[in-house]
DNA sequence: CTGAAAGCGCTTACAG
DNA sequence: CTGAAAGCGCTTACAG
């Protein structure tokens, strides 16, 4: 059977197409008998408006797209490891689009080759979506951004490292973040405490650093200068910064690495030392990825509140409160990063 | 700036919007020549065709849909466990839906609410995919069904447990799996190998024992009647099978379990009994669901070729070689089930 | 090999 | 509060 169109219900219910209209999108300006009337039509032929139609005619698509990284999403998929961010972020997302009528999309998109531009270009003419949402490294693709602008497409970039480049930016806050992870520390008892930098190109990194520093200093505590070692987000970067940690005449007792492959590096180096986590030296990590949790010790760390920032987002582009050209930072609106309490921190040993 | 369209294309290539058609949907009869001039022109112009006007004057939408249970999806994302599932047939449809210019939309469904039929209504009228995926329990879902058949929606049913229902059917060949599991501890010296059933509701149950008393047979092996112990696939039949089978004169050294659960329920009633696998007796699951990773010891099973199954099915669909009213099964198409060797089986004692 | 006309199923902009 | 007309950007079916 052909499908049950606009006509059949205006036609049933005895009325003009445009009435139908108003009633199925619940606009004002109509009769509550004829909207009735309308309804009951609409319910006895099993009438479901077209999208295609929909977007075609109007100026919504109802459609919500997130651009993640081709190659890095199929590997996570592939290996069944590193697929808890995209998880998490696609169960944000398809709240809010299930509750209010629109389509979620994930596309997935070829970072640093020639094709980006055409495939991006292709997707949003294509689509037309109301609203994209962007994650790492999308978040900080030129091409992907100037394209989105040019095509007046609202968006969200999430956990950008530039804050230039316009869009909605809902990043996690980091400094607060590693201050309560510094505080956890300190709260067991902990007062000498390394400290693990990040890659210095991320702000991420300066941020988490400054956080730990306010923490000590809020505590009264000095920190060492030898007691911030550099590194670079690598697991290798985490073995040395903790060889050199452990070779301080008053070595610390517990080591808060900027992310978790540095936490692992660290466990790795402490082992070597013929030392044991948690009991001889605490170690401690952050953005809870998969692996934090299968490692020996579980690594305590912190986590993001992905589900929340995607929620947020989506409901920020369906309710139009993120304009085309919008180019601005909401972090205030979204809970903190929790602390994911596991088996590698404990009180220092007497 | 207003959108790129195909009048444009046409009036800067001096053709007719129907030859600017042609050469975008790669249709024969146009000269070289004017097939080279609109190309330019559409590079020029920067124009992707828009999907929504594509879709509503075509026959085909350019949508492929998968259905997937609502609830036991978001567990799964929240959870973070479980979800491998998704995660590889996703990875499966989407491949083909890239190569050939399609959308893959994920769409979760209240499965056994009375809100089914209007939602899945809606997204079949709504989206008019060109070919839907399901998962269990979509795949057994009257409902479903039916609306899919009264649309005229080509659809695939993954690992349906019914035969009845119509539809393209892709499962597993679940007697081939189990006769190689089987061979696998017999490969390993096992000659008394116990089986744990599955829930006798299931036809993959039935195809599993076979499997594994075929294997037995072919190696010339009797299988006494108290070495196949009943299961309804949850741990605690694990448990009270396992038991069963421990108490017996001559205990098996190996336990196949038709699935993970039930084959973590056997690891843990004979750690209960003092004994260790694989060291005393061997055990081996099916599925590799993502409990199996994790156990203590790590568990070998069987692995669907699930990305292959996703693979096929959506190129199928695109490939519109799934009538709308088609009622068969495909299994011959393929790749086998495959062995995950891990820690769980071993030679037996000698 | 190419094109003019009609129409897909809606929303927009306007009139009453 | 309701409707007639136009048009969104394509493909279909047909003519030449």
């Amino acid at each position: 059977m052909a499908s049950v169109t606009i006509y059949d219900v205006a036609a049933q219910a005895g009325v003009s197409i445009k009435t139908v209209s108003r009633v199925m999108n619940a606009e004002p300006n109509v009769r509550a008998a004829t909207r009735e009337k309308v309804t009951a039509a609409a319910e006895a032929l099993g009438y479901h408006p077209n999208l295609s139609a929909r977007s075609l005619a109007g100026s919504k698509s109802f459609v919500i797209a997130a651009f993640v990284d081709a190659s890095l999403t199929m590997d996570h998929w592939r290996s069944e490891q590193g697929a808890d961010y995209l998880s998490r972020i696609q169960l944000g997302a398809t709240g809010p689009c299930r509750e209010l009528g629109y389509h979620f999309l994930l596309e997935l998109i070829d970072h640093d080759t020639p094709r980006v531009r055409q495939e991006v270009g292709n997707l949003l003419a294509a689509l037309k979506p109301d609203g994209v949402l962007l994650t790492p490294p999308s978040s900080d693709d030129q091409t992907v951004l100037d394209l989105l602008r040019k095509s007046h497409t609202p968006f969200v970039r999430l956990g950008p490292e530039r804050d230039v480049g316009g869009g909605l930016r809902l990043k996690m806050d980091d400094r607060a973040a590693a201050a309560k992870m510094t505080e956890h520390l300190i709260g067991l008892g902990h007062r000498r405490i390394g400290f693990v930098l990040g890659d210095a190109r991320y702000g991420s990194s300066r941020a988490r650093q400054q956080g730990y520093v306010e923490a000590m200093a809020a505590h009264g505590l000095e920190v060492q200068a030898d007691w911030i070692q550099a590194g670079d987000f690598t697991f290798q970067s985490g073995v040395e910064a903790a060889r050199r940690l452990l070779s301080l005449a008053a070595r610390p007792t517990a080591i808060f690495a900027s992310n978790d492959d540095m936490a692992l590096g660290c466990l790795s180096a402490i082992a070597d030392a013929g030392l044991s986590t948690p009991e001889h030296i605490s170690v401690a990590g952050f953005d809870d990825s998969s692996s934090a949790r299968f490692s020996r010790p579980q690594l305590t760390t912190m986590r993001q509140p992905l589900v929340e920032m995607a929620d947020y987002a989506t409901r920020a582009l369906i309710q139009g409160e993120v304009a085309a050209d919008c180019d601005q930072d909401a972090v205030g609106h979204l809970p903190p990063s929790e602390l994911i309490l596991r088996k590698s921190t404990a009180p220092p040993a007497p």
